[in-house]
DNA sequence: TTAAACAGTGAAAATGGTTGTCAATAACAA
DNA sequence: TTGTTATTGACAACCATTTTCACTGTTTAA
């Protein structure tokens, strides 16, 4: 089962990668895998809340790791739509996570949601794609 | 030129249109219209920051009118995951929104950025697809 | 032990939103 | 008119993802 191949993968980089990295890099100690399978895993983990899936606006799903058990690594992004560059930051974390709860709670009220994720991310150039 | 007639689409809606859904509306008062010139047009409109592109996780782009000069109708989304239903809402955008630009600046000078947007978004269940 | 039911797999084909190509036409300039 | 350029839509190509399906190994039941 690629299950560990993959979580491996996705705990060996802090870089959000498609399926076909993902593919790339579990093939090279397990040449055995498929594309097909690599695939059925990700949906998998993301079903049972170990993976995350991500949509950056360049066509193809990208995958992170969920944070631990108390939420240590969680982050948000930030995205060059120069190059497509993504940084994780965990300044400010702290306080958007604390306004986010605060909406969460009004918006699951008002609106009848059962809130269970959100979204965070800021959309720019980086220096480089800046000077161009 | 369609670029009137999806403008005029996509202000008579508070719904998330996908090119399709644009193209099927523009065609009903200008038939000859084709789906290239929608995706076209929209590619275009969204360079100027007329409109803007989101991905909700659909496989689908989806599209809605940039907010006016004083971004009267600035507002986030809580996205259903069960059923796909978009809730606009303009609550609690004030503290989200001062709160953004303080972390704006603050990730602008870190990173060394130029921030041009962002995306929030909640996720959950609505209440119908809570009882299934 | 044997056979049937079942779960997991990868190759290949299919799907479907989006993009590229290209010829036709319109708009404009000389 | 003639030549040049910009717009356009039909259609083909693209490509990430999903579906299909045959094949395997494994468990279950008798």
């Amino acid at each position: 089962m690629g299950r560990e191949a993959v979580l491996d993968v996705l705990s060996l980089t802090e870089d959000h990668l498609s399926a076909e990295d993902i593919y790339m890099r579990v093939h090279e100690t397990y040449p055995a895998i498929g594309l097909t399978s690599i695939y059925r895993t990700l949906d998998m983990l993301v079903n049972i809340g170990l993976v995350y899936k991500f949509d950056f606006g360049d066509g193809r799903a990208r995958f992170e790791l969920a944070e631990g058990p108390k939420g240590k690594d969680h982050h948000h992004h930030l995205v060059c739509t120069g190059c497509g560059h993504i940084v994780n930051y965990r300044d400010f974390i702290d306080e958007e996570v604390a306004l986010l709860k605060k909406t969460e709670e009004g918006l699951s009220k008002k609106y009848n949601f059962a809130i269970t994720n959100h979204l965070i991310q800021f959309y720019g150039l980086c220096e480089t794609c800046r000077k161009k």
